[in-house]
RNA sequence: AGAGAGGUGUCCGAGUGGUUGAAGGAGCACGCCUGGAAAGCGUGUAUACGUGAAAGCGUAUCGAGGGUUCGAAUCCCUUCCUCUCUGCCA
């Protein structure tokens, strides 16, 4: 959620911010404004009819001590026309500001001045591209028919357990799983994160803090009989610690990583891309999470970009880096880059991570602030980052690591797996 | 899931209708004292919104939401959560 003082204070340059990430209902904005300048008219009413209250209050309160009922009972009378008059004005001042909130959700986050205009993943810019796309032998398989030859997952067994797009993981390629998972964790502790295993649901209050509600209720799981939502990714319940808190400006920044399944619905995908293991319903994933100061965010940003890029080099494979034009960007974000996988048999790229700076945007649904040297509570920044989303890691594992006799196992990855070679 | 108890500030803890944003204590910060420290003494120590250049002032907030009342942390209703006992269970 925008703050509104910044789009009190230059509402024209928010109108623009807005334009770059192609969002054209700028007349909320005129919308907010105004509905912001009504909620503060009613409310020095208010407050000024409440605090005739109270005082009154208190004077009937001393007559009463004083044993001077006549008197008291006659005040009461006063209060009449006011108790009326702030009941107006309260059921008023709360439909104002629900208006103004109503309308302020729907503003997506302000994209920084990184971002380059555009409208589509056509326009996002090629930041990086690294390793060399490898030239494959005459055999050479997509990762669902490397899948089933070296019986590492089975789709069709999940269909009949789940449903579509619930991939059953078996032997060896189980195996793989655990040990991405280790291997990342791993490596994010070593760069200071702080390990946390969260909650797998979460309640409304925390999908809304991250702002997956109320836009993308759909794309959620939702458990009716308890009102939780299954999480499309650790970044709900990880952000969500830190909800509600005030920091030390000492304590920042503040680093934590979790593994956890996700769970996404899709709705609307089909197609080649939700071929094999591209797109699925549920799967694991490894998520870094920031709060950080506002003036060193996007320095952190650099910094968890450096270290997605670090895993990708350690798993030997050929990866790009995308900065998202306003188009493409999340709802959320103010910058974005995302990494992708080079799948050699698909002859395409697999986005891998995402690693975003919110800004104030989520902080502010989920007031999380520091307080500065004067003691005054600021709004932290937050980003987060998957490092890294497993099935498309697999897919880039499995075709570009195949050879004619089997699929080797990058090195750093090896003491997790216990093995150097699928066959 | 059933029965009972309870949810107050950073923490502990008082408070069952009247100047209570909230006693007291601990903690923390600053100052005095000290050669230095401890102890002691003094001062300060919530958040949000509104208003103001600022100091400040106003309003709201004692799990959450609603109600009674001139007035609610205190009474009533709803709801969430925690604890104890019983049941069930990895």
């Amino acid at each position: 959620m925008i703050e509104i003082q910044i789009i009190r204070q230059s509402p024209e340059l928010v109108k623009q911010k807005l334009s770059v990430k192609n969002f054209s209902d700028l007349h909320l904005v005129d919308e907010i404004l105004q509905a912001d300048e009504e909620r503060r008219a009613i409310q020095k009413q208010l407050d000024d009819i409440r605090s005739r209250e109270n005082a009154i209050a208190k004077e009937i309160g001393v007559l009463f001590k004083e044993g001077k009922k006549d008197e008291a009972e006659a005040k009461k009378a006063e209060t009449v026309s006011l108790k009326e008059e702030s009941a107006t004005l309260t059921n008023r001042f709360a439909e104002t500001e629900k208006r103004q909130f109503d309308l302020l959700v729907q503003l997506p986050n302000l994209p920084c001045d990184l971002v380059p205009k555009g409208k589509t993943a056509e326009d996002n810019i090629v930041a990086k591209q690294v390793g060399d796309i490898p030239v494959l032998h005459a055999n050479a398989q997509p990762h669902w028919e490397l899948g089933k030859k070296y019986d590492l997952f089975d789709l069709e067994l999940g269909v009949k357990i789940t449903g579509a797009g619930f991939p059953v993981y078996k032997g060896k390629g189980a195996k793989l799983q655990r040990a991405l998972i280790s291997f990342f964790l791993d490596r994010a502790i070593e760069a200071g994160y702080n390990e946390v295993i969260p909650p797998h649901m979460v309640n409304e209050a925390s999908a809304f803090g991250t702002g997956q509600l109320p836009d993308k209720e759909g794309q959620m799981y939702f458990a009716t009989a308890d009102n939780l939502y299954l999480i499309p990714t650790a970044e709900v319940p990880v952000t969500n610690i830190v909800r509600d808190e005030i920091f030390d400006e000492k304590q920042l920044p503040i680093k934590m990583a979790a593994y956890s399944p996700c769970f996404r619905r899709e709705a609307g995908s089909y197609g080649k891309d939700v071929r094999g293991l591209n797109r699925v319903h549920q799967f694991d994933k490894v998520e870094i999470v920031q709060i950080q100061h506002p003036a060193k965010s996007y320095e952190t940003l650099d910094s968890m970009c450096a270290h997605v890029e670090s895993l990708l080099q350690a798993l030997e494979l050929p990866y790009r880096i995308l900065r998202l034009c306003g188009g493409d960007m999340s709802f959320s974000s103010a910058l974005t880059y995302d990494f992708e996988v080079y799948s050699t048999a698909q002859q395409r790229w697999l986005e891998v991570s995402s690693v975003s700076n919110f800004e104030t945007f989520q902080t502010n649904r989920m007031k999380v602030r520091y307080r500065d040297e004067n003691k005054k509570t600021i709004l932290c920044h937050s980003l987060n980052g998957s490092a890294m989303a497993l099935p498309r890691i697999v897919a880039g594992i499995l075709e570009n690591h195949q050879k004619e006799d089997g699929i080797y196992i990058p090195k750093a990855l090896q003491p997790y797996t216990g093995f150097d070679k699928i066959v």
